[in-house]
DNA sequence: CTGAAAGCGCTTACAG
DNA sequence: CTGAAAGCGCTTACAG
């Protein structure tokens, strides 16, 4: 059915190996020959076999991305749009190198393991994208022990030197937020985030966490919430606030879906936000300048994180010898609504105490 | 690097046919050769060369989705959520079947041509999903001139017999959400809906315009936008009709992202949703419910959509001389704050006039 | 500058 | 029940 090389060779009296080479653009073919070829290749349509190809050569010119796809048994449910925006930057970079993408399917963590295997020992990638990063994962392991080229987003759970990795700096963000808070006169603070396994939800709590007691600020247990990414995993965790004797004055929420959740609560029990409770988020995802009141939310250039991914993945592919290296994406806070409004000379002050940017929106 | 099947004949002292046939669990091999054969695998750890298999075997058990990302040429920056859910029901029905997923990553028309061009001619999917379904589109024209197997999620733009489709019944979808608005008491209806060359955008259009002038309304050029598909978007819009002389009373938006917008801006200004303006969407997104005032929405099933338009795929490939079907998912109209309330009796009325199930949450 | 030959890793008629 | 041979569509040393 689709034409090959051999077709055109006999339609332009030449061999194969010769059409072969004018494909490539060898230097050693003459002028005349590859007008000829490429005239016949024209005709009848000749588009070079993508799997031939990969079977001498070896380079298949693909990614394999391992999406955390609802994995249902360990409550991380990702109907989240952070992974919409990397997937652009990944696309992004990807096509202007000309690299594919593959994509897992498997909706558990025992399924997406084998749908990596499968991918590398098919030998189907060259190199494998992990949108995630969480504690004891197999697949790290597994990339790991192959000696698979492969890139993180997110923070090694360990084995940091020997992973190449692109990540925003986590725990600098969470300090710099949460001095933010304390600089708007915030003691009382609680914390929402997502699956404790995650690598970006230890990074958070810890940066927050150690903030407050450099201050000299203890968290009472129940002040600080782990739930699953979404916005009824929001909705559950502000309600359990709400039902302690001590309400915090603040919380620090690292996700704006789970934002969304909360702001949705605070909302319905006619809590007023910033007034009575300040909220800050993470990720800037599309929405969170239209929440009511607009969330005040940590940017942390999510396409840039897929781009860059995809950046150090195809070098790693391209060179297998480079060493790890590892990127820290910027990030910026973006203010809108939901944190105390304070005149703006004072936002210039507490800014100029912290490590960060900050905008106002 | 790889272990290959004469490696394994080799230790196993068979020919490379006969490892060939235990891995294909050929009837004709003996129990005894099976299990020596088996037993060196397992030790050396064999997995098949995908691409060698593809070359001779054709079959790829592979498809390609096409998706609309980012056209920013054309408007039609899909930041939006349904792809995402669509998704999940692809790769649900593709895993139950090991095939795997290849995405396109162009972000111009012209760029995602070249990768469907590039997938079909080089053989490297067995079939496609168009996630979307616009007029003139080249894509189409592409596919059933190579008489390639492929399925559209949405109305085919012509050629209507000839192409599998999945969809809901959008024309008349909207109509009973346009008869569901009448019958609330509304006569002056916006309409907000996305990119023309949509046909989604087109269907829902038409039905909401047919049922309209059936019931003798006519409807204003300046009540009807087209906008791109995100939240701005719906913000500008409602902005636009904010300006006009005659406001409507009701806003019939063709999607949840849209309606954020159209909801903010409404909110921003203090109008009051419903009881000033009411407002139905459609798709039913992760946050229809936690928008202020919750969403009043129809559900499409995105889910359903993603999953049964991978079957038909899957069926189309397995079956090239398949004819052509369409499938129609069906939804239903999810009654939340949105809308002018009205007592729970008169609701079941309405309902009794419709050809379309309401579910109140 | 061009061609014949071997080979990438598999499968599958064809023999036996 | 098993093996030798041909072939899937390409590339690339090796000759000339």
């Amino acid at each position: 059915m689709g034409v090959t090389i051999k077709d055109i060779a006999t339609k332009a009296n030449v061999s194969p190996s010769t059409v072969s080479r004018v494909i490539s653009n060898s230097p050693l073919i003459g002028e005349k020959t590859k007008r000829k070829v490429k005239k016949v290749m024209e005709e009848l349509g000749y588009f070079p076999n993508f799997h031939a190809r990969v079977l001498v050569n070896g380079a298949t010119c693909s990614l394999g991305i391992v999406m955390p796809v609802s994995m249902r048994d360990q409550d991380l449910v990702f109907q989240n749009p952070f992974f919409q925006d990397v997937m652009k930057g990944v696309g992004s970079f990807v096509h202007s190198k000309n690299y594919s993408l593959y994509m897992t399917s498997g909706e558990t963590e025992e399924e997406i393991y084998q749908d990596v295997v499968n991918m590398v020992k098919g030998r189907r990638v060259d190199g494998i994208l992990l949108l995630y990063s969480q504690e004891e994962d197999p697949i790290i392991n597994f990339l790991v022990e192959h000696d698979f080229p492969f890139v993180l987003v997110g923070h090694p759970p360990d084995n940091v030197q020997n992973i190449t990795y692109v990540d925003n700096d986590n725990y600098k963000i969470a300090q710099n937020v949460t001095k933010y808070l304390l600089s708007l006169g915030h003691k009382k603070i609680a914390f929402i985030g997502g699956n404790k396994r995650l690598i970006v939800t230890r990074n958070r709590l810890s940066g927050f966490l150690d903030t407050l007691s450099l201050s000299g600020l203890s968290v009472p247990e129940d002040y600080i919430k782990h739930t699953e990414f979404s916005i009824e995993g929001g909705n559950a965790s502000v309600q359990e606030l709400l039902e302690l004797n001590e309400l915090p004055t603040a919380i620090f929420v690292t996700d704006d879906v789970l934002a969304m959740g909360v702001l949705n609560v605070l909302h319905e029990k006619e809590i007023r936000v910033p007034e009575q409770v300040t909220v800050v988020s993470f990720n800037n995802l599309f929405f969170a300048g239209f929440t009511i009141p607009p969330l005040t939310t940590v940017d942390v250039n999510i396409y840039q994180l897929g781009y860059e991914a995809a950046k150090c993945l195809v070098e790693k592919v391209e060179d297998t010898s480079a060493t790890p290296k590892c990127i820290v994406v910027p990030s910026k806070l973006v203010v809108r609504k939901t944190c105390q409004h304070i005149g703006d000379q004072s936002l210039e002050k507490i800014s100029s105490h912290l490590d960060f940017q900050i905008v106002v929106q």
